[in-house]
DNA sequence: AAGCGTATCAACCGCGACCGT
DNA sequence: CACGGTCGCGGTTGATACGCT
């Protein structure tokens, strides 16, 4: 309900966030975990509200995000994800790990929604074509919460499976003088631009198994959908098909971009349809 | 070089969902 | 069940970069 009391109060800073309250939250988080946000501006000293902390850290600090120019492969990705689940940017976002929703969507809004409209202007404007398929697409977005619902029950009831690590479960080694800047003594560890931080967490990146990074951003239950998708992505479902989907994209033909007529691998998750 | 329009992307805002009491 | 606190998501905004005239 509402909005944390935090973003009511006066005197919280707004706007871009300099290179030293960048190292305030990640030296927070590489002590504490990701989490509990509410706690992260009165113990890091942070005049930042906890939204505006956790945003920063899954859009921008957070190891393994990947920056600039999104691949072709990445692009039809994001495409047929759009088609199939619409603007649940979180939900993309779960089938590219290094991407961020935030990137996504800004990448949807700027240039991948007017390609496709010129795209589209090019061929033909049939109108109840577009009409199933925007019925189509409310149709399946019902049948993927279900099937997310069905998922988070299954992992509910698994004992046997193994719990993600905690978010944000930074592992000391981050921060040892070996990956640090020559400036650094004792642990604490100079960063004078995000690219620094960057660097600094690309070391943890590789001491970290990749379910770790995969979970890294989210511990609440809306956040196991995310770990979810993308630690069953390891045991090759259900990316699976989405993958091969891509592969046979990228080598064939073009598909027509439509969901009555999607043309699905034949490992097509049964129950999204 | 200056002015203007457009593109990009980080950050904010508002809302709903979830969870504990 | 109701309520309040917290979190995450999606839409939107605003600052800056870039390109064109």
């Amino acid at each position: 309900m509402g909005r944390p009391p935090c973003c009511d109060k006066g005197g919280v800073k707004k706007g871009p966030w300099t290179p030293e309250e960048d190292l305030m939250l990640v030296s927070y988080i590489q002590e504490h975990g990701a989490g509990n946000w509410r706690a992260v501006p009165s113990n890091t000293g942070l005049m930042r509200c906890s939204k505006s902390c956790r945003l920063r850290w899954t859009n921008y600090l957070r190891p393994g995000i990947k920056r600039g120019s999104f691949t072709e492969q990445e692009e039809k990705l994001i495409i047929h994800l759009q088609a199939l689940l619409g603007n649940r940017w979180a939900a993309i976002a779960s089938y590219l790990p290094e991407r961020t929703d935030n990137d996504i969507k800004n990448y949807w809004n700027t240039r991948l929604k007017k390609k496709l409209t010129k795209a589209q202007d090019g061929t033909e404007r049939g109108s109840n074509h577009h009409r199933s398929m925007i019925k189509g697409q409310w149709e399946r977005r019902l049948q993927t919460d279900i099937h997310t619902a069905k998922q988070a029950l299954r992992d509910a009831l698994s004992l046997d499976e193994e719990k993600p690590l905690p978010n944000g479960d930074l592992h000391p080694i981050l921060f040892k003088p070996n990956h640090a800047p020559s400036s650094s003594t004792n642990n604490v560890v100079y960063a004078s631009s995000t690219e620094n931080i960057s660097r600094l967490l690309q070391g943890w990146m590789r001491s970290k198994p990749d379910k770790t990074r995969a979970c890294s951003d989210s511990g609440s239950s809306q956040g196991s959908v995310r770990c979810e998708s993308v630690s069953s992505r390891e045991e090759g479902k259900p990316l699976s098909w989405l993958e091969t989907w891509l592969f046979e994209e990228s080598t064939g033909q073009d598909q027509e971009m439509t969901l009555d007529g999607l043309q699905l691998p034949l490992d097509y998750p049964t129950e999204f349809l």
